[in-house]
RNA sequence: UCCGCAGUAGCUCAAUGGUAGAGCAGCCGGCUGUUAACCGGCGGGUUGUAGGUUCGAGUCCUACCUGCGGAGCCA
């Protein structure tokens, strides 16, 4: 007798008045007293429960089918029939129904069939997999990813596993995590005092990465196109819907290109993943229309419709100049874009996505190549309405007098990039890429609103107990 | 780290400084196919913690804890 998932159970699948055995947790059950029961399965293959009619002639049905609750497990066998009711094509009528596993203490099972608060099911992180909506997040990031490297994949990208334990501090970007073996209580010492990090496991100061960036421009500059695509580590201690210390992150690089082809790539591969979404999750977009965020489909839907507009900072800073809004952080060339400004270059002034470039170079990373003004780099970062920056990316520095420069002006010391500057010793070539944050993706996506229901297990400051 | 808001039953929320309540969930019963069913009943509380003001504090004050939001920082 065939085992489906619900998926195609509710598909009709293998065939109307097939024998079938469905298993899963079951969301509610309602008795009728013509001495039966409805039970309603889900095993998040899709959105959508089964229902399971379960008739009073079942052996067990006093001893275990009505002590079934919300949250059981249950595995369901017979005959895949069309409902008589209104909410499913198909119904199972069950000629078998084994309790799996009953809830212990049904009277505090910490999801009930009604709405929770998201910051309550984030104490139950473990559970929340069960509601509706986590169960949507879950495949919408799945699809995402498979997305993403059918996406790399099919234009001849290399996925590259960078490491997660690095010893550089790569572009000085945030506080990190250390990794060490030292005994904390009686720290080994230098003549001077300080902590000796020579008797270290990797005998010098080891940190969790905090991008793969300077790793994979090793590996492009050797297989031309590649990409990594992993967790990256930030011990910053921020509060904020859109911060997390583990994320992932996906960061292409492409040899031989330059900033105009990296934007290009960021816009196929925006509408390739938002297109995915849209065709491979009707089920779960259209949930998330209706009830996280109404715009959510349609968003996506002028996404990948539009072409995107490209403009130089210096023009962005003018427009915004010329806006005549009244912004709290007030305009000048020579400042980061702030959020406002963001928001109303793509959502106002050009109504679609837009490719910010050229910023001067004060605001943006060492390896980002200087521009021929010697006052602006190759730096680009895409901004979407309705979340504005997106993804932020450059072409690199590929001189190695100007990139030592650079790093001069920046105050790091080139011995501790000795790797890197090999590359633009040995066969440099122009290369570029960007970064884009997985989660924050994910909430644009869906419309949910804060980055920590969008990861299964969020780890934040003083949070990292799943 | 700074600023603001909040914390009452398992969950979602009420309660003018004056007897702590409802809905949902659970349990019991009713209802001939229900759709997060419906109807009736029952149990359920150290009001985040510690102090203080007051005849009297869930309510006012102080500190702390926890959560959320904003800023900074960023993806």
């Amino acid at each position: 007798m065939p085992e489906v998932s619900i998926k195609q159970a509710l598909a009709g699948q293998p065939a109307e008045n097939a024998q079938v055995t469905v298993k899963g947790w079951v969301r509610t059950r309602r008795d009728s007293k013509g001495g039966f029961s409805f039970i309603t399965l889900n095993d998040g293959s899709c959105f959508d429960s089964i229902q399971v009619v379960a008739p009073g002639e079942l052996p067990n049905y006093q001893s275990e089918v009505l002590r079934l609750t919300t949250g059981a497990s249950v595995i369901a066998t017979g005959k895949l029939v069309r409902s008589q009711g209104k909410g499913q094509a198909y119904e199972i009528q069950a000629d078998q129904i084994q309790a799996v596993g009953f809830v212990d203490d049904p009277d505090t099972y910490p999801i009930q069939p009604k709405q929770h608060t998201f910051e309550y099911l984030r104490e139950v992180a473990h559970l929340r997999p069960r509601t509706n909506t986590f169960g949507a997040v879950t495949r919408v990031r799945h699809t995402l990813s498979m997305a993403i490297h059918r996406f790399f994949h099919e234009n001849g990208f290399y996925w590259i596993h960078t490491p997660i334990i690095t010893c550089s501090d790569c572009e000085g970007a945030g506080a990190m995590f250390r990794v060490s073996t030292l005994d904390l209580a009686n720290l080994p010492r230098t003549p001077e005092g300080k902590i000796d990090w020579s008797q270290d496991f990797f005998a010098r100061e080891a940190s969790l990465t905090v991008s793969g960036q300077l790793n994979v421009e090793a590996y492009c500059l050797a297989m031309s196109k590649v990409y990594t695509f992993g967790p990256t580590f930030r011990a910053e201690w921020s509060f904020t819907p859109r911060h997390l210390a583990e994320f992932w992150m996906i960061e292409p690089e492409v040899a031989f290109a330059d900033l105009a082809a990296d934007a290009a790539l960021a816009e196929s591969f925006l509408k390739y993943i938002f297109r995915a979404v849209l065709d491979e999750r009707q089920d779960d977009m259209a949930f998330f229309a209706q009830r996280i965020d109404k715009d959510c489909i349609q968003r996506l839907e002028s996404f990948v419709d539009s072409s995107f507009e490209r403009m130089d900072y210096t023009d962005a800073i003018a427009a915004l100049e010329k806006s005549g809004k009244n912004f709290e952080f007030p305009v000048k060339w020579g400042m980061d874009l702030q959020s406002e400004h963001e928001r109303w270059l793509t959502e106002e002034y050009v109504k679609r996505p837009v490719v910010v470039m050229n910023y001067p170079k004060e605001i943006k990373a060492f390896y980002m190549r200087l521009n021929d003004d010697g006052k602006t780099v190759a730096a680009m970062d895409v901004l979407a309405p309705g979340i504005g920056e997106i993804i932020g990316g450059s072409q690199r520095e590929d001189r190695l007098d100007v990139l030592d420069q650079r790093m001069a002006e920046c105050g790091l010391n080139p011995a501790n990039y000795q790797w890197y500057r090999d590359l633009r010793r040995y066969g440099s070539v122009p290369h570029a890429g960007f970064g884009l944050g997985f989660e924050r993706t994910i909430m644009y996506v869906t419309g949910m609103q804060n980055v920590r229901d969008v990861i299964p297990f969020p780890r934040t400051p003083k949070h990292a107990e799943f």
